[in-house]
RNA sequence: CGCGGGUUGGAGCAGUCUGGUAGCUCGUCGGGCUCAUAACCCGAAGGUCGUUGGUUCAAAUCCAGCACCCGCAA
């Protein structure tokens, strides 16, 4: 039996830990999560979805504002005698008191063929960037950001019209798995974990929001990656009379028109100029409304 | 009590300020034109205007409560 201690916070791990829970060779001693925050519309107090899972499970639940900073918590930590802790998108950083806990190591995974996008937001950095290949890696925990030995690596292929929320489930979908065999691999030593090389070695900066604004004079394969590389979360979007209109699939095809400028609309979506080609808009989300086609909106506002 | 937008035939919207016949662009169905069409022409069906109450001779419209959806911000 593997002892295990999961920390983490999105739901991104849920399945993660879901299955963990479930293994009959791991126990999951305890969650460590966010605390809960005053969020979304109203700032009503929210708790995190792993959160959740554990009081539904009768899952022992630690909600650190820091854990570096909260030694009493880190004592009720050691008391559980882990073998390991599982970091999956924790979102607090630890610090080497908290690395020393379990008996033998921390294990984290990330979204990315490490070392190429270390940080934030791995997934949709590949996306953003036309990659046709991102994975997912299990790593030692160390105190840089995400610059541990690497116990194991996935590759999984993006094609053309993946957007991040299906590249999300896959990776949500396939961590489980590795995250069990990197944990009996370590425990048995039969996997020895590699140094990252430095070559390729890039950062997933956060998203900020000038990033999410669409620049029509760029090309159109360079925005079409920029959609479905952020669409629903936050969403590239563009400005129409004051109003955010997000885009949350769109499609290159060829054509010339004024970046910025409809130039063709039909039961597909509406086709928009770019600096290069043109992108058809198919799916959108005006300020204020729900996901709808982009011909139907067309149609109500064409008139003025 | 964080700020703001929204709910009108199947879809997207206008109409609300200034109360008085349910409107537009699509879709659907039928007919026509055409070698043909996603194009064009003619016609039809389809709506308790989110919900409850109030004001009024009269409410989609004014007032109050409730529900649901969404954007920002965190």
């Amino acid at each position: 039996m593997i002892k295990i201690v999961f920390f983490g916070t999105p739901d991104i791990g849920l399945k993660s830990l879901e299955y963990l829970h479930n293994c009959d060779t791991i126990e999951v001693q305890a969650v460590v999560t966010q605390p809960d925050k005053p969020a979304g519309r109203g700032h009503k107090l929210q708790m995190s979805p792993i959160k959740k899972f554990a009081l539904e499970h009768n899952i022992p639940v630690f909600q650190p504002k820091s854990i570096r900073k909260e030694p009493e918590i880190q004592e009720e930590l050691k008391k559980l005698a882990p073998d390991f802790f599982v970091t999956f998108a924790f979102g607090q950083i630890l610090s080497q008191d908290v690395l020393d806990i379990p008996k033998y190591e921390t294990i984290n995974l990330h979204a990315s063929l490490l070392p190429k996008y270390r940080g934030a937001n791995p997934i949709q950095r590949a996306i953003i960037n036309g990659d046709k290949e991102t994975g997912i890696c299990t790593m030692i925990t160390e105190l840089g950001l995400d610059c541990g030995d690497v116990c194991q690596k996935l590759v999984i292929p993006i094609s053309d019209t993946m957007n991040c929320e299906e590249l999300w489930n896959e990776i949500a979908e396939k961590s489980p798995k590795m995250i069990e065999t990197t944990l009996t691999g370590l425990k048995t030593g039969s996997l020895t974990p590699q140094k990252q090389c430095e070559d390729g070695l890039c950062m997933a900066n956060k998203l900020t929001k000038e990033e999410c604004l669409i620049d029509w004079t760029k090309t159109n394969n360079q925005i079409h990656n920029l959609v479905r590389g952020i669409c629903r979360c936050p969403s590239a979007y563009f400005m129409f009379n004051d109003k955010i209109i997000k885009v949350i699939e769109s499609k290159p095809i060829d054509g010339t028109a004024a970046p910025g400028v409809i130039a063709n609309h039909s039961k597909e979506g509406i086709d928009i100029g770019c600096g290069e080609g043109l992108l058809r808009l198919i799916k959108i989300k005006p300020e204020g409304k729900g996901e709808m086609f982009a011909k139907d909106w067309y149609n109500g506002v064409k008139k003025g």
